[in-house]
DNA sequence: CCGAACAGCGAACAGTGTTTGCTGTTTAGA
DNA sequence: TCTAAACAGCAAACACTGTTCGCTGTTCGG
């Protein structure tokens, strides 16, 4: 149909996700840059503008380039938020050793998955989007099957608390980066009583007793020790 | 400073927030549109073709007017998100009346706003983001208040339980939404022992006890049944 | 009744992601 | 060895986006 030789990233297959595609052909020139060098600048910028300032422009720029040529690396800007995605996330490496408690093994996964986010607040908006999962990502949720292993019941379960436990990470992660954004104001506040009164009781000593972990661990028992055993 | 007469979503006021603002000023030819009309048009924009369809040149045009014409009633497209949320959350009424029983009561609740995100699926894009909270949000706020009422323990646990709560809910519906657009396609699987070796386990007669429930149920009454009690 | 305040509108601005010719370079195959 | 296909880099352009601005015409308060 077109006579105009392959483009670079969607190289002639149809949809073959990024982490599938090799880097470069075999005829032409060395390229200048590279996929890792892309994706190490715009992981620079987003960590230190956030991920608003990561456009194609910004990133070329800071590899001295133009945009038009990170085309050659990628096929469009979602692959790259992919690639960056699985880059931070094998600053989960290396994967603590096996314990004798899969629930702890799970929390302490958990808080290394929070202390991520917090590294990281742009993986929050980049995350939550239909996105392909990489390699790292794959290997990171291959180790959560490994500590569940000793957990005899179906692997179903064990895919939907961990999918879980990652959805309850990044809401905290969430409520810690938008904490006090939540704008009150202007509100006829007399129109809700029952929130009105709430805020009349005496307030406790202030038990917050680490709810992240007291979540966690209500919800994996709840979700992992109730289902089926098999065989 | 400017000469120039006030613009009309930033009412002189600095930073007040959409609700607080008067629609229109006492002075001059009457509007032709309504913000109420405005939202509704972007709500049936965002319900049949999705939110990324919803641009103001888009809006606009289905008023039969031009994009800077929004702005002499929402100051941005932000103040337009936030209405369109607080116009479908008044879906959620009328509340049901007061039951026996506060977990089903809150469970029912979850299962409205599951719904209310299968009506709306754009809402799981426009919810989790900094916003103001309308009035709309208020009073479903202060309806999970009353709910609550029957429980002893401490307001902040059930500040943050209702949090949890409509967080996991969004968890679902993003879930929900994106099912099957994960693509694991072009993985080596070699490279994920644990992984193939679950997939080798027999698979369960699909248990599936509706784990929406079942994840509320242990979130909640861990939460609330574990917090210190108060007076 | 007059001038300030307002509504509507279209053009323009500053961005964005992406596509497209184009030139020059490299290499595979004849 | 020579040619032709494939490739890298680049600047300009395209089709968008949210938002601003100047303008004209309308409307009401003092």
């Amino acid at each position: 149909m077109s006579d105009t030789p392959g483009r670079p990233g969607d190289r002639d297959a149809s949809r073959q996700p990024i982490w599938a595609r090799p880097e470069r052909g075999a005829r032409g020139p060395a390229p200048t840059h590279s996929r890792d060098a892309i994706v190490t600048a715009a992981v620079a910028l987003a960590d230190a503008e956030g991920l608003a300032a990561v456009s194609m422009r910004a990133v070329a720029a800071a590899l001295g380039t133009g945009a038009g040529s990170l085309y050659r690396y990628l096929s469009s800007r979602d692959d790259l938020l992919d690639l960056m995605t699985d880059r931070v996330v094998a600053e989960l490496r290396p994967y603590p050793p096996a314990g004798d408690d899969w629930l702890d093994e799970m929390l302490l996964v958990a808080r290394q998955q929070l202390a991520l986010h917090r590294a990281h607040p742009w993986l929050i908006e980049v995350i939550q989007r239909p996105s392909g999962v990489g390699p790292e990502s794959l290997a990171w949720f291959d180790n959560c099957i490994r500590i569940l292993q000793p957990v005899r019941c179906a692997v179903t379960a064990k895919f939907e608390a961990i999918a879980m436990l990652t959805g309850v990470v990044s809401l905290f992660a969430r409520t810690e980066a938008a904490a006090g954004s939540a704008s009150f104001a202007g509100a006829d506040l007399a129109a809700y009583p029952h929130l009105v009164a709430a805020f009349r009781q005496p307030s406790p000593p202030a038990p917050r007793t680490d709810l992240f972990e007291r979540t966690l661990r209500s919800l994996l028992t709840g979700l992992l020790a109730a289902s089926p055993e098999v065989g």
